[in-house]
DNA sequence: TACAAACTAGGTATAAACCCCTGATTTTAA
DNA sequence: TTAAAATCAGGGGTTTATACCTAGTTTGTA
Protein backbone atom coordinates (compact mmCIF):
# COMPACT_ATOMS: atom_id res chain seq x y z
CA UNK A 1 0.00 0.00 0.00
CA UNK A 2 1.38 3.63 -0.79
CA UNK A 3 1.43 6.04 1.88
CA UNK A 4 0.54 9.52 1.63
CA UNK A 5 3.43 11.69 1.34
CA UNK A 6 2.97 15.21 3.56
CA UNK A 7 4.75 18.06 3.79
CA UNK A 8 4.75 20.50 6.83
CA UNK A 9 4.70 24.37 6.42
CA UNK A 10 5.03 26.08 9.63
CA UNK A 11 6.84 29.07 11.04
CA UNK A 12 7.49 27.53 14.61
CA UNK A 13 9.90 24.22 14.75
CA UNK A 14 7.91 23.07 17.69
CA UNK A 15 5.01 22.77 16.41
CA UNK A 16 6.43 21.61 12.85
CA UNK A 17 7.67 18.44 15.39
CA UNK A 18 4.28 17.89 17.08
CA UNK A 19 2.81 17.43 14.13
CA UNK A 20 5.19 15.42 12.95
CA UNK A 21 5.30 13.04 15.70
CA UNK A 22 1.22 12.98 15.84
CA UNK A 23 1.54 11.94 11.92
CA UNK A 24 4.21 9.76 12.43
CA UNK A 25 2.35 7.41 13.81
CA UNK A 26 0.17 6.92 11.84
CA UNK A 27 1.84 3.93 9.42
CA UNK A 28 0.10 5.37 6.37
CA UNK A 29 1.42 8.67 6.58
CA UNK A 30 4.95 9.76 5.44
CA UNK A 31 6.46 13.28 6.12
CA UNK A 32 8.77 13.81 3.67
CA UNK A 33 9.52 17.69 4.34
CA UNK A 34 9.27 20.35 6.84
CA UNK A 35 9.39 24.27 5.52
CA UNK A 36 9.71 27.27 7.76
CA UNK A 37 7.81 29.04 5.41
CA UNK A 38 6.15 29.81 1.75
CA UNK A 39 9.31 30.42 0.06
CA UNK A 40 11.09 27.65 0.90
CA UNK A 41 8.29 25.50 0.38
CA UNK A 42 8.36 26.16 -3.48
CA UNK A 43 12.19 26.18 -3.56
CA UNK A 44 11.68 22.61 -2.20
CA UNK A 45 9.34 21.56 -4.48
CA UNK A 46 11.18 23.04 -7.71
CA UNK A 47 14.16 20.94 -6.89
CA UNK A 48 12.97 17.44 -5.57
CA UNK A 49 12.36 13.84 -7.07
CA UNK A 50 9.77 13.36 -4.95
CA UNK A 51 6.62 15.28 -4.50
CA UNK A 52 4.03 15.17 -1.57
CA UNK A 53 0.55 14.09 -2.02
CA UNK A 54 -0.70 16.79 0.90
CA UNK A 55 0.77 19.98 2.15
CA UNK A 56 -0.07 20.86 5.88
CA UNK A 57 0.17 24.81 5.33
CA UNK A 58 0.19 27.85 8.15
CA UNK A 59 -0.87 31.51 7.03
CA UNK A 60 1.11 33.53 8.74
CA UNK A 61 4.93 33.47 7.96
CA UNK A 62 8.14 35.14 6.74
CA UNK A 63 9.13 35.59 3.38
CA UNK A 64 6.58 34.25 1.89
CA UNK A 65 2.76 33.47 3.69
CA UNK A 66 0.43 31.13 2.85
CA UNK A 67 -2.09 32.54 0.66
CA UNK A 68 0.51 33.31 -1.93
CA UNK A 69 2.42 30.02 -1.10
CA UNK A 70 -0.82 28.44 -2.15
CA UNK A 71 -1.50 30.29 -5.51
CA UNK A 72 1.97 29.36 -7.13
CA UNK A 73 1.67 25.61 -5.92
CA UNK A 74 -1.58 25.29 -7.47
CA UNK A 75 -0.75 26.89 -10.67
CA UNK A 76 2.84 24.88 -10.52
CA UNK A 77 1.22 21.07 -9.25
CA UNK A 78 -2.21 21.65 -9.38
CA UNK A 79 -2.18 17.69 -8.17
CA UNK A 80 -0.82 18.62 -4.33
CA UNK A 81 -3.83 19.00 -2.28
CA UNK A 82 -2.99 22.05 0.14
CA UNK A 83 -4.68 21.96 3.24
CA UNK A 84 -4.75 25.45 5.38
CA UNK A 85 -4.07 24.56 8.85
CA UNK A 86 -4.13 27.75 10.99
CA UNK A 87 -5.24 29.54 14.19
CA UNK A 88 -7.55 32.22 11.99
CA UNK A 89 -10.98 31.52 11.93
CA UNK A 90 -12.29 34.85 10.13
CA UNK A 91 -14.39 34.01 6.88
CA UNK A 92 -12.35 35.96 4.65
CA UNK A 93 -9.32 33.76 5.38
CA UNK A 94 -11.13 30.39 4.65
CA UNK A 95 -12.93 31.35 1.19
CA UNK A 96 -9.67 33.43 0.77
CA UNK A 97 -7.55 30.06 0.95
CA UNK A 98 -10.41 28.10 -0.70
CA UNK A 99 -10.41 30.20 -3.85
CA UNK A 100 -6.99 30.42 -4.14
CA UNK A 101 -6.76 26.53 -4.31
CA UNK A 102 -6.86 25.06 -0.70
CA UNK A 103 -8.61 21.99 -0.47
CA UNK A 104 -8.99 21.81 3.63
CA UNK A 105 -9.48 24.61 6.35
CA UNK A 106 -8.39 22.89 9.42
CA UNK A 107 -7.78 25.17 12.57
CA UNK A 108 -5.45 25.14 14.88
CA UNK A 109 -7.79 24.10 17.90
CA UNK A 110 -8.61 20.73 16.66
CA UNK A 111 -7.77 17.38 17.70
CA UNK A 112 -4.55 14.79 16.27
CA UNK A 113 -7.59 13.00 15.21
CA UNK A 114 -9.12 15.31 12.82
CA UNK A 115 -6.19 16.13 11.04
CA UNK A 116 -5.22 12.31 10.75
CA UNK A 117 -8.58 11.95 9.31
CA UNK A 118 -8.82 15.36 7.09
CA UNK A 119 -5.33 13.94 5.66
CA UNK A 120 -7.24 11.06 4.51
CA UNK A 121 -10.55 12.34 3.13
CA UNK A 122 -8.55 14.87 1.11
CA UNK A 123 -6.17 12.30 -0.43
CA UNK A 124 -9.08 10.20 -1.33
CA UNK A 125 -11.79 12.64 -2.28
CA UNK A 126 -9.95 15.85 -2.72
CA UNK A 127 -11.47 18.30 -0.70
CA UNK A 128 -12.65 18.04 3.56
CA UNK A 129 -14.32 20.59 5.55
CA UNK A 130 -15.17 20.09 9.40
CA UNK A 131 -18.85 21.03 10.51
CA UNK A 132 -17.42 24.22 11.74
CA UNK A 133 -15.75 25.49 9.16
CA UNK A 134 -18.89 23.90 6.82
CA UNK A 135 -20.79 26.85 8.80
CA UNK A 136 -18.59 29.82 8.38
CA UNK A 137 -18.83 28.87 4.40
CA UNK A 138 -22.66 27.88 3.90
CA UNK A 139 -23.16 31.76 6.03
CA UNK A 140 -20.73 33.01 3.31
CA UNK A 141 -22.68 31.67 0.75
CA UNK A 142 -26.25 33.28 1.61
CA UNK A 143 -24.46 36.34 1.85
CA UNK A 144 -22.41 36.47 -1.01
CA UNK A 145 -24.80 39.13 -3.47
CA UNK A 146 -22.65 42.02 -2.61
CA UNK A 147 -20.02 40.86 -1.82
CA UNK A 148 -18.37 40.81 -5.81
CA UNK A 149 -17.90 44.54 -5.90
CA UNK A 150 -16.28 45.22 -2.43
CA UNK A 151 -13.35 42.84 -3.94
CA UNK A 152 -13.34 44.84 -7.20
CA UNK A 153 -12.43 47.88 -5.12
CA UNK A 154 -9.78 45.93 -3.23
CA UNK A 155 -7.98 45.17 -6.11
CA UNK A 156 -7.26 48.98 -6.48
CA UNK A 157 -3.73 48.96 -4.63
CA UNK A 158 -2.21 51.61 -3.48
CA UNK A 159 1.05 52.98 -5.23
CA UNK A 160 4.85 53.01 -4.26
CA UNK A 161 4.37 56.78 -3.09
CA UNK A 162 1.07 55.88 -1.39
CA UNK A 163 2.68 53.43 0.71
CA UNK A 164 5.45 55.93 1.73
CA UNK A 165 2.57 58.21 2.87
CA UNK A 166 0.74 55.74 4.42
CA UNK A 167 3.53 54.30 6.51
CA UNK A 168 4.37 58.18 7.65
CA UNK A 169 0.62 59.14 8.68
CA UNK A 170 1.01 55.11 10.92
CA UNK A 171 3.77 57.16 12.57
CA UNK A 172 2.19 59.46 13.55
CA UNK A 173 3.36 62.55 11.00
CA UNK A 174 1.36 65.48 10.14
CA UNK A 175 0.65 66.27 6.36
CA UNK A 176 3.47 69.22 6.64
CA UNK A 177 6.07 66.85 8.18
CA UNK A 178 5.48 63.91 5.81
CA UNK A 179 6.54 66.46 2.99
CA UNK A 180 9.66 67.55 4.40
CA UNK A 181 10.61 64.24 4.82
CA UNK A 182 9.59 63.16 1.21
CA UNK A 183 10.66 66.24 -0.14
CA UNK A 184 7.25 66.74 -1.86
CA UNK A 185 5.27 69.84 -1.32
CA UNK A 186 2.17 69.00 1.43
CA UNK A 187 -0.38 69.67 -1.36
CA UNK A 188 0.72 66.73 -2.56
CA UNK A 189 0.56 64.34 0.66
CA UNK A 190 -2.87 65.27 0.68
CA UNK A 191 -3.46 63.93 -2.63
CA UNK A 192 -1.95 60.95 -1.67
CA UNK A 193 -4.01 60.72 1.55
CA UNK A 194 -7.30 61.77 -0.02
CA UNK A 195 -6.89 58.63 -2.42
CA UNK A 196 -5.52 56.41 0.20
CA UNK A 197 -8.89 57.40 2.12
CA UNK A 198 -11.00 56.42 -1.13
CA UNK A 199 -8.58 53.24 -1.82
CA UNK A 200 -9.16 52.34 1.58
CA UNK A 201 -12.52 53.42 2.29
CA UNK A 202 -11.86 55.03 4.97
CA UNK A 203 -13.46 58.09 7.09
CA UNK A 204 -9.75 59.55 8.46
CA UNK A 205 -6.42 58.20 9.43
CA UNK A 206 -8.05 55.48 11.86
CA UNK A 207 -9.07 53.77 9.18
CA UNK A 208 -5.79 54.23 7.42
CA UNK A 209 -3.79 52.84 10.61
CA UNK A 210 -6.21 50.02 10.93
CA UNK A 211 -5.06 49.42 7.12
CA UNK A 212 -2.11 49.88 7.14
CA UNK A 213 -1.32 47.34 10.57
CA UNK A 214 -4.00 44.93 8.81
CA UNK A 215 -1.92 44.57 5.55
CA UNK A 216 1.39 44.86 7.59
CA UNK A 217 3.12 47.91 6.68
CA UNK A 218 3.81 48.84 9.80
CA UNK A 219 4.73 46.39 12.52
CA UNK A 220 3.15 45.85 15.85
CA UNK A 221 3.70 44.48 18.62
CA UNK A 222 1.08 43.41 21.57
CA UNK A 223 1.16 44.53 25.00
CA UNK A 224 0.25 42.54 27.56
CA UNK A 225 0.56 44.76 30.63
CA UNK A 226 -2.81 45.81 31.12
CA UNK B 1 12.59 8.60 40.75
CA UNK B 2 9.79 10.98 41.13
CA UNK B 3 8.50 12.06 38.08
CA UNK B 4 8.33 15.95 36.87
CA UNK B 5 5.10 17.14 37.53
CA UNK B 6 4.11 19.19 33.71
CA UNK B 7 1.36 21.38 32.79
CA UNK B 8 0.54 22.71 29.51
CA UNK B 9 -1.39 26.03 29.52
CA UNK B 10 -1.88 27.43 25.12
CA UNK B 11 -4.96 28.22 23.28
CA UNK B 12 -4.57 25.92 20.88
CA UNK B 13 -5.38 22.36 21.09
CA UNK B 14 -3.04 20.73 18.07
CA UNK B 15 -0.11 22.46 19.52
CA UNK B 16 -0.76 21.01 23.01
CA UNK B 17 -1.27 17.73 21.77
CA UNK B 18 1.92 17.97 19.94
CA UNK B 19 3.58 19.28 22.58
CA UNK B 20 2.46 16.19 25.09
CA UNK B 21 3.41 13.77 22.54
CA UNK B 22 7.13 15.01 22.89
CA UNK B 23 6.72 15.09 26.76
CA UNK B 24 5.45 11.67 27.21
CA UNK B 25 8.33 10.09 25.66
CA UNK B 26 10.45 11.39 28.38
CA UNK B 27 10.00 8.84 31.56
CA UNK B 28 10.86 11.34 33.94
CA UNK B 29 8.04 13.91 32.88
CA UNK B 30 4.40 13.44 33.23
CA UNK B 31 1.93 16.13 31.88
CA UNK B 32 -1.11 16.29 34.53
CA UNK B 33 -2.95 18.48 32.87
CA UNK B 34 -3.49 20.94 30.24
CA UNK B 35 -5.35 24.00 29.89
CA UNK B 36 -6.72 26.51 27.54
CA UNK B 37 -5.89 29.74 29.09
CA UNK B 38 -4.83 31.18 32.30
CA UNK B 39 -7.99 31.19 33.88
CA UNK B 40 -8.58 27.57 33.36
CA UNK B 41 -4.96 27.01 34.74
CA UNK B 42 -5.29 28.96 37.59
CA UNK B 43 -9.34 27.06 38.54
CA UNK B 44 -7.37 24.17 38.19
CA UNK B 45 -4.61 25.21 40.68
CA UNK B 46 -6.90 26.16 43.50
CA UNK B 47 -8.88 22.60 43.20
CA UNK B 48 -6.14 20.16 42.37
CA UNK B 49 -4.89 17.41 44.94
CA UNK B 50 -1.49 16.65 42.56
CA UNK B 51 0.47 19.93 41.90
CA UNK B 52 2.73 20.70 39.00
CA UNK B 53 6.16 21.16 39.33
CA UNK B 54 6.62 23.12 35.53
CA UNK B 55 4.02 24.98 33.93
CA UNK B 56 4.77 26.06 30.27
CA UNK B 57 2.97 29.25 29.48
CA UNK B 58 1.88 31.03 26.00
CA UNK B 59 1.90 34.07 26.57
CA UNK B 60 -1.57 35.38 23.92
CA UNK B 61 -4.63 33.41 25.27
CA UNK B 62 -8.02 34.40 25.66
CA UNK B 63 -9.89 34.93 28.83
CA UNK B 64 -6.43 35.34 30.66
CA UNK B 65 -3.43 35.76 28.90
CA UNK B 66 0.22 34.56 30.23
CA UNK B 67 1.26 37.39 31.56
CA UNK B 68 -1.59 37.94 34.34
CA UNK B 69 -1.57 33.98 35.25
CA UNK B 70 2.08 33.71 35.67
CA UNK B 71 1.51 37.02 38.41
CA UNK B 72 -0.95 35.62 40.23
CA UNK B 73 -0.02 31.94 40.24
CA UNK B 74 3.92 33.38 41.38
CA UNK B 75 2.19 35.05 44.47
CA UNK B 76 -0.41 31.86 45.40
CA UNK B 77 1.97 29.27 44.32
CA UNK B 78 5.96 30.24 44.73
CA UNK B 79 7.22 26.82 44.54
CA UNK B 80 6.11 26.28 40.96
CA UNK B 81 8.52 27.02 38.15
CA UNK B 82 6.85 28.41 34.59
CA UNK B 83 8.42 28.51 31.75
CA UNK B 84 7.06 31.07 29.07
CA UNK B 85 6.61 29.42 25.38
CA UNK B 86 5.70 31.59 23.06
CA UNK B 87 6.11 33.21 19.52
CA UNK B 88 7.30 36.47 20.72
CA UNK B 89 10.91 37.16 20.92
CA UNK B 90 10.78 41.27 22.08
CA UNK B 91 12.88 42.24 24.78
CA UNK B 92 9.55 44.00 26.91
CA UNK B 93 7.55 40.52 26.52
CA UNK B 94 10.86 38.58 28.01
CA UNK B 95 11.50 40.98 30.57
CA UNK B 96 7.80 41.38 31.73
CA UNK B 97 7.54 37.54 31.97
CA UNK B 98 10.53 37.56 34.05
CA UNK B 99 9.22 40.15 36.21
CA UNK B 100 6.35 38.65 36.81
CA UNK B 101 7.97 35.28 38.18
CA UNK B 102 8.56 33.26 34.78
CA UNK B 103 11.42 31.10 35.42
CA UNK B 104 12.70 30.84 31.87
CA UNK B 105 11.49 31.63 28.41
CA UNK B 106 11.59 29.63 25.26
CA UNK B 107 10.55 30.59 21.68
CA UNK B 108 8.11 28.34 19.77
CA UNK B 109 11.13 28.03 17.23
CA UNK B 110 13.10 25.98 19.33
CA UNK B 111 13.75 22.57 19.29
CA UNK B 112 11.90 19.41 21.38
CA UNK B 113 15.39 18.26 23.02
CA UNK B 114 15.64 21.81 23.54
CA UNK B 115 12.11 21.85 25.48
CA UNK B 116 13.29 19.09 27.47
CA UNK B 117 16.62 20.31 28.50
CA UNK B 118 14.76 23.91 29.74
CA UNK B 119 12.76 21.69 31.83
CA UNK B 120 15.20 19.79 33.51
CA UNK B 121 17.05 22.63 34.14
CA UNK B 122 14.60 24.51 35.29
CA UNK B 123 13.45 21.91 37.96
CA UNK B 124 16.96 21.52 39.10
CA UNK B 125 18.25 25.09 39.39
CA UNK B 126 15.24 27.20 39.26
CA UNK B 127 15.38 29.00 36.10
CA UNK B 128 17.38 29.00 33.02
CA UNK B 129 18.16 30.69 29.44
CA UNK B 130 19.04 29.65 26.09
CA UNK B 131 21.77 31.35 24.16
CA UNK B 132 19.24 33.39 21.63
CA UNK B 133 17.06 34.81 25.11
CA UNK B 134 20.21 35.36 27.18
CA UNK B 135 21.78 37.59 24.46
CA UNK B 136 18.94 39.63 24.41
CA UNK B 137 18.48 39.93 28.16
CA UNK B 138 22.14 40.86 28.36
CA UNK B 139 21.46 43.96 25.82
CA UNK B 140 18.71 45.04 27.96
CA UNK B 141 20.35 45.41 31.57
CA UNK B 142 23.26 47.42 29.43
CA UNK B 143 21.22 49.70 28.26
CA UNK B 144 18.36 49.61 31.56
CA UNK B 145 19.19 53.21 33.33
CA UNK B 146 16.54 54.83 32.28
CA UNK B 147 13.71 52.37 31.44
CA UNK B 148 11.85 53.00 34.94
CA UNK B 149 10.45 56.23 34.27
CA UNK B 150 9.12 55.34 30.62
CA UNK B 151 7.42 52.69 33.05
CA UNK B 152 6.19 54.47 35.67
CA UNK B 153 4.81 56.70 32.84
CA UNK B 154 2.96 53.31 31.56
CA UNK B 155 1.23 52.80 34.82
CA UNK B 156 -1.80 56.14 34.50
CA UNK B 157 -4.21 53.64 33.30
CA UNK B 158 -6.84 54.70 31.24
CA UNK B 159 -10.51 55.30 32.85
CA UNK B 160 -13.95 53.66 31.99
CA UNK B 161 -14.78 56.59 29.99
CA UNK B 162 -11.75 56.87 28.04
CA UNK B 163 -11.31 53.62 26.72
CA UNK B 164 -15.07 54.01 25.73
CA UNK B 165 -13.89 57.07 23.86
CA UNK B 166 -10.73 55.24 22.45
CA UNK B 167 -12.73 52.39 21.11
CA UNK B 168 -14.66 54.85 19.23
CA UNK B 169 -12.32 56.91 18.05
CA UNK B 170 -10.40 53.61 16.83
CA UNK B 171 -13.56 53.01 15.03
CA UNK B 172 -12.96 56.40 12.66
CA UNK B 173 -16.08 58.21 15.21
CA UNK B 174 -15.51 62.20 14.88
CA UNK B 175 -16.03 63.83 18.42
CA UNK B 176 -19.18 64.87 17.80
CA UNK B 177 -20.54 61.45 16.86
CA UNK B 178 -18.43 59.92 19.82
CA UNK B 179 -20.48 62.68 21.98
CA UNK B 180 -24.13 61.10 20.17
CA UNK B 181 -23.28 57.78 21.05
CA UNK B 182 -22.15 57.72 24.77
CA UNK B 183 -24.76 60.88 25.61
CA UNK B 184 -22.33 63.00 26.55
CA UNK B 185 -21.13 66.43 25.23
CA UNK B 186 -18.27 66.76 22.46
CA UNK B 187 -16.35 68.82 24.73
CA UNK B 188 -16.60 66.43 27.03
CA UNK B 189 -15.40 63.79 24.61
CA UNK B 190 -12.67 65.87 23.64
CA UNK B 191 -11.29 66.20 27.34
CA UNK B 192 -11.62 62.28 27.58
CA UNK B 193 -9.04 62.26 23.98
CA UNK B 194 -6.69 64.92 25.40
CA UNK B 195 -6.01 62.49 28.51
CA UNK B 196 -5.87 59.90 26.25
CA UNK B 197 -3.02 61.64 23.83
CA UNK B 198 -1.43 62.62 27.56
CA UNK B 199 -1.67 58.98 28.86
CA UNK B 200 -0.61 57.36 25.75
CA UNK B 201 1.75 59.46 24.69
CA UNK B 202 0.48 60.20 21.10
CA UNK B 203 0.75 62.84 19.07
CA UNK B 204 -2.73 62.25 17.29
CA UNK B 205 -5.41 59.35 16.10
CA UNK B 206 -2.76 57.03 14.49
CA UNK B 207 -1.09 56.93 18.19
CA UNK B 208 -4.05 56.36 19.82
CA UNK B 209 -5.25 53.56 17.11
CA UNK B 210 -2.00 51.82 17.91
CA UNK B 211 -2.20 51.93 21.13
CA UNK B 212 -5.36 50.36 21.30
CA UNK B 213 -4.47 47.18 19.27
CA UNK B 214 -1.38 46.69 21.46
CA UNK B 215 -3.76 46.84 24.73
CA UNK B 216 -6.30 44.45 22.89
CA UNK B 217 -8.63 47.10 23.22
CA UNK B 218 -9.36 47.05 19.68
CA UNK B 219 -9.48 43.51 17.74
CA UNK B 220 -7.83 43.78 14.33
CA UNK B 221 -7.81 40.67 11.74
CA UNK B 222 -4.87 40.45 9.80
CA UNK B 223 -5.13 40.23 5.79
CA UNK B 224 -2.97 38.09 3.78
CA UNK B 225 -4.19 39.73 0.53
CA UNK B 226 -1.80 41.89 -0.63
C1' DT C 1 -16.10 62.54 56.34
C1' DA C 2 -12.82 64.27 53.60
C1' DC C 3 -9.78 63.91 49.78
C1' DA C 4 -8.45 62.27 45.21
C1' DA C 5 -9.81 60.82 41.04
C1' DA C 6 -12.99 60.53 37.39
C1' DC C 7 -16.59 62.55 34.78
C1' DT C 8 -18.68 66.32 33.17
C1' DA C 9 -18.65 70.70 30.14
C1' DG C 10 -17.80 75.33 28.83
C1' DG C 11 -14.63 79.54 26.34
C1' DT C 12 -11.24 80.70 22.91
C1' DA C 13 -7.73 79.76 19.41
C1' DT C 14 -4.80 77.67 16.13
C1' DA C 15 -3.34 73.68 13.53
C1' DA C 16 -4.40 70.02 10.87
C1' DA C 17 -7.35 67.24 8.27
C1' DC C 18 -10.63 66.65 4.83
C1' DC C 19 -13.27 68.12 0.38
C1' DC C 20 -13.76 69.59 -4.44
C1' DC C 21 -11.62 71.42 -8.13
C1' DT C 22 -7.84 71.91 -11.85
C1' DG C 23 -3.76 70.78 -14.49
C1' DA C 24 1.28 69.59 -15.74
C1' DT C 25 4.90 66.05 -16.03
C1' DT C 26 6.53 61.44 -15.81
C1' DT C 27 6.11 56.29 -15.85
C1' DT C 28 4.06 52.14 -17.21
C1' DA C 29 1.96 49.13 -19.95
C1' DA C 30 -1.13 47.72 -23.83
C1' DT D 1 3.13 54.87 -29.76
C1' DT D 2 -0.69 56.01 -27.49
C1' DA D 3 -3.62 55.64 -23.50
C1' DA D 4 -3.76 55.01 -18.65
C1' DA D 5 -1.86 55.49 -14.27
C1' DA D 6 1.11 57.66 -11.08
C1' DT D 7 3.26 61.67 -9.41
C1' DC D 8 3.46 66.27 -8.59
C1' DA D 9 1.23 70.75 -7.14
C1' DG D 10 -1.83 74.57 -6.73
C1' DG D 11 -6.61 77.55 -5.24
C1' DG D 12 -10.17 77.92 -2.02
C1' DG D 13 -13.13 76.18 1.29
C1' DT D 14 -15.32 73.48 5.53
C1' DT D 15 -14.81 70.42 9.27
C1' DT D 16 -12.31 68.26 12.86
C1' DA D 17 -8.62 67.87 15.94
C1' DT D 18 -5.49 69.73 19.12
C1' DA D 19 -4.04 73.22 22.84
C1' DC D 20 -4.65 75.79 26.90
C1' DC D 21 -7.79 77.37 30.03
C1' DT D 22 -11.42 76.93 34.02
C1' DA D 23 -14.72 74.57 37.02
C1' DG D 24 -18.89 72.07 38.88
C1' DT D 25 -20.56 67.22 40.10
C1' DT D 26 -20.08 62.55 41.11
C1' DT D 27 -17.76 58.48 42.97
C1' DG D 28 -14.72 55.62 45.39
C1' DT D 29 -12.10 55.01 49.25
C1' DA D 30 -8.92 55.91 53.29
Amino acid sequence: MKKINIVIVDDEQLFRSGIRFLLDREQEFNVIFEAENGKELVEFLSKTEEFPDVILMDLKMPEMNGVEATKIIHKTHPDIKIIALTSYDGKSFITNMIDVGASSYLLKNTTPKMVVHTINEVYDKGFYYDEKVLKIIHENIISSSGKRIKSDLDKKLLSKREIDVLELICEQYTTAEIGEKLFISPRTVEGHRNNLLLKTQSKNVAGLVIYGIQKKLIEITPDFNI
